[in-house]
DNA sequence: CAGCCGTGCTGAAGCGTTAAAGCATCCAAG
DNA sequence: CTTGGATGCTTTAACGCTTCAGCACGGCTG
């Protein structure tokens, strides 16, 4: 209180408000200039101040805190981005690629998890999709080269998308989320596919007793879809008792499950099961046994994959694994933040745990 | 040239090529400075020409194009910003009040729509949501304040919801998904829930000859809830033949529309037919009369609401009424841009379409 | 009491962009 | 041969922020 400046400290006889009013005459949100002539001191003060820097006064930084909380300031971004060299959001980026699982409640549990994340290091989310056209001049390639994200979030794009090896080689920081055993140096965020896949098979042999099983896969292009078809093998080879399977590949659409159980169940005689790579592959399975007059779980038993909420509602309920969409999304935020931050960490890729959903379509179960 | 600085200039005698090396050394994404090094012009010329500026002579405007593209350049998001006042990216606000409606295909459907019309206008999309608690220091609140956004969609909230007032109020270009009567001078994009709630009602009335008919609203803090409830009251008014309802209300979610179900028989004896204002509630619903024993249709008709994916899935699958999101998010954008753009449009508030979507729930056709 | 250091701030610079004003150069008209 | 305007670029400045060097001042040591 020393050396205040007696023009803009704060005149006792006047109303409380001149400030408030001082600040609407300069349309728009506060800036550390208005601040600045608040408390009285230069617009770097009041940076520093904010920054808690050692070499401001602690009457000066309470001051300023003070003003700043009744202006409400929030530090303009593009400012503080230009200044900074980058961006204060992440994006995350939806490949075309990945289109036709869009819809599913799947993307909201992720987006969920990654503004959480993001609402913690108080940080933005940009979403970038190319809904539209293939060969397009790349929307998310646009404002990614525009610096408006720090860094990126890739949501299951094909294992051979150009784009994605292209980001991830661009020099930005990139998360992807699934697993991409061909690209080694990227940091990825996944699940276990093969031990899912393994767990709901197993289930269908060990509790059920089944042995003539069906696989509908997703198209063989995507990791997800090799992995869950790894799985189920493995499931089958290391049982006990001999266990035979018949594929049929498809494209995660309840059509092709449709499709794909038509041609199991006329592929092999007697089957007994059937592992849909998707649920909504594995609805589709169900319309096409119902459609043949056959019982699920009585005469077929029937599992998919995801629990994104498909599974939950149908006549019977499908017996499911769990994919941690939410957890996915946190995990890979928290993942990008640490390569924005420049902590080297060497773990490129890690798993999110799924969890067996068993529901009736697999048969029922002494203890329900 | 005469107070010139005889360090920074050029010197004439060099090779051709340090431009290229410069700008190799210089890490990171081309610049206007790179352009204008690599024409030898100035960073001005270079902006004047990519904004195509008559002042700029043809041959230079198309070597500077030659450049750019050679480069990659992009405009910096942060630059372009912080100069131009306003950020290039618009936010996509989902309020705390809506949590119960994510994890909806809904939200991506309006998505992909917003990220569509943002894209043809070169524009990034952030999303702002709230998952974890009630009163927090609002993060969208922190986002808009920091003139990261040039405009928010917000995206179904309460009537009540103050963060949705303060925003309309808080200057920045604001469209609302969603009717907002008691907020006359607010934009928003919405669909006619009377008419559709009307059109579905009247088809268990017309179609199927019923006239005891009880509806599950959703909590009455919602204008949707609101509409639904008062375009089906309409719907029973209007016919010529008398009908009597009753009404429990729910909160959208599954349970509710089982507690709802349960009240409405347990309240009207005889019910022919039950509303739900949602597809999840009336899910619920159909649990509800399954586990009594009841048929639908044939005991009790049902229908819903939104064709988020839910209905199409149940047995049997639920009659309802589409929103068409996509669509909502498509038009909601391109009214933003206008807002944006200072368009003075005095239309305030614009639907999209509704659509009556037929199933099994509600009795079979005689066209089926 | 001169020199030195710690404290607390100011001022300048620059991130990339663009609008406006300024300044050459050239051509045509007076 | 001067004037006046096109034409085509350069210079300057500013948006809001942060970093860094620098300055003033007081207290402490030698």
């Amino acid at each position: 209180m020393s050396v205040s400046d007696p023009e803009t400290n704060s005149t006792p006889t006047a109303t409380p408000t001149p400030k408030s009013l001082r600040r609407a005459a300069r349309r728009g949100p506060a800036t550390l200039r208005d601040i600045a002539t608040v408390v009285g001191i230069s617009p770097s003060a009041v940076s520093m101040a904010l920054a808690d820097h050692p070499r401001i006064g602690r009457e000066t930084k309470e001051a300023v805190r003070a003003a700043a909380r009744e202006l409400g300031y929030v530090a303009n971004s593009a400012g503080r981005a230009l200044r900074a060299g980058r961006s204060t959001s992440i994006a995350v980026v939806v490949p075309n690629t990945a289109q036709h699982v869009f819809g599913h409640p799947y993307f909201m549990h992720l987006l969920v998890g990654v503004t959480g994340a993001a609402n913690a290091h108080d940080t933005a989310v940009l979403i970038s999709t190319n809904p539209v056209t293939d060969h397009d001049p790349v929307a998310y390639d646009r404002i990614l080269r525009s610096q408006a994200a720090a860094g990126a979030i890739i949501a299951s794009a094909a294992i051979n998308d150009p784009n994605v090896n292209r980001m991830v080689e661009g020099g930005l920081p990139v998360v992807l989320i699934g697993r991409y055993p061909h690209l080694p140096e990227a940091v990825s965020v996944g699940m276990d596919d093969i031990a899912g896949a393994a767990a709901v098979t197993r289930h269908l042999i060990n509790e059920h007793g089944l042995r003539r099983i069906g696989h509908i896969s997703g198209p063989l292009e995507h990791q997800t879809a090799l992995d869950r078809y790894e799985g189920f093998r493995a499931a089958l080879a290391e049982s006990p008792q001999p266990c035979t399977h018949t594929l049929a590949v498809g494209d995660f659409s309840e059509e092709a499950g449709r499709a794909g159980a038509a041609q199991l169940l006329d592929g092999m005689a007697g089957l007994e099961a059937i592992f849909a790579a998707n649920d909504e592959m594995a609805y589709g399975a169900l319309l096409e046994l119902r459609a043949r007059g056959l019982r699920v779980p009585e005469d077929v038993a029937l599992v998919g994959y995801d629990d994104f909420g498909v599974s939950r509602l149908t006549t019977p309920a499908i017996t499911t694994v769990r994919v941690p969409a939410e957890q996915l999304g946190r995990q890979a935020a928290e993942r990008l933040f640490g390569l924005i931050d420049g902590a080297g960490e060497p773990v490129t890729h890690e798993n999110v745990p799924i969890e067996l959903v068993v529901r009736e379509s697999c048969g029922y179960h002494p203890g329900a």
